[in-house]
DNA sequence: ACTATTAGGACTAAAATGGTCCTAAATCCA
DNA sequence: TGGATTTAGGACCATTTTAGTCCTAATAGT
């Protein structure tokens, strides 16, 4: 099964307090009390989503991290990219020409599509809909598989 | 970015060699030499993929292994599970109860209903579809993200 | 100045992954 | 029956990845 890291979990979690209503801005140690995670490795996942632009952050007294805009504006592929970095589905499209077997293996290809169509999904999930896993959730959202494929996402209609 | 393992990677290319035309049963060895797979990996990969009901093996003499059912009765999902086992998406999926967040936190939920809709949308995605990344490919593929929305996939339009 | 707070990155421990190898069991064939 | 072939199961190891900690520098407020 597809997994995703604990730091992109925690990310999340801390992503999703600082959407909350009157969230302005809040320290790392603030964050890591609310959410009972060490602080070192609050500190580490904030720095990253710092330098992935989806916080910004204030340093010095009464500096702290909030949202670089708004939680609807932040998707659950951004999360991802941000904290796991772009790896590719498999090892070819990385490293292409070390496959051996290249006009043979069309199977790379297909992973690649499908890591490519489950990234857009993704790019449609907001951080408001991460937030509210209860709550009415993602009004639409459409997404290629390739050139010829479409995944959608929308309410569903039963 | 999300990944795939090279075990599961290994194990496509080698089922999508056992689904060709006339492709009856082949044995390790021969898997191995075609793919340019190490026997040893090779093997492993194929044992796996028996006890997953995937393939079905005949030993001694003459044995080899073979698909258990038609390709386009393989999905995608069979074959990640087979290989990378069912693996939660994050912690809590696995642990419950240890987060310390529980009430407040709804993001694990959250990330568990993607990983269920992408596990459905895999599950549409079948073997003769990754085997042909070049050809025409899936007709039609729906799948439901919790019980409020839908993701599916359908030829373009456009 | 002094304190609070983030930035950057080195470092370590633990776990997952990829790969190898050995022994046992089954099957075929002479 | 005996030997050759081939899979089954699992132990084992090396490498990489992941998670987490820590230290030092930079920045901002008071």
């Amino acid at each position: 099964m597809l997994r995703i890291s604990k730091l992109t979990d925690y990310a999340t979690v801390l992503l999703a307090h600082l959407a909350e209503e009157g969230a302005g801005q809040r320290t790392a140690v603030e964050l890591a009390e609310w959410s009972k995670i060490g602080l070192p490795t609050v500190s580490k996942v904030l720095k990253e989503l710092q330098r992935a632009g989806l916080v910004v952050s204030t340093r010095g007294a009464r500096g702290g991290y909030s949202l670089a805009r708004p939680a609807a504006a932040i998707s659950a592929a951004d999360i991802l990219d941000a904290v796991e970095g772009p790896l590719g589905l498999t090892e070819c499209s990385i490293h292409p020409g070390q496959c051996g077997l290249e006009s043979d293996c069309r199977v790379g290809r297909s992973w690649q599509r499908v890591n490519v169509a489950i990234h857009r999904a993704l790019a449609d999930l907001r951080l408001t809909d991460l937030a509210n896993a209860g709550a009415d959730a993602v009004p639409e959202v459409t997404v290629r598989l390739g050139s010829r494929i479409a995944i959608r996402a929308r309410p569903e209609s039963a």
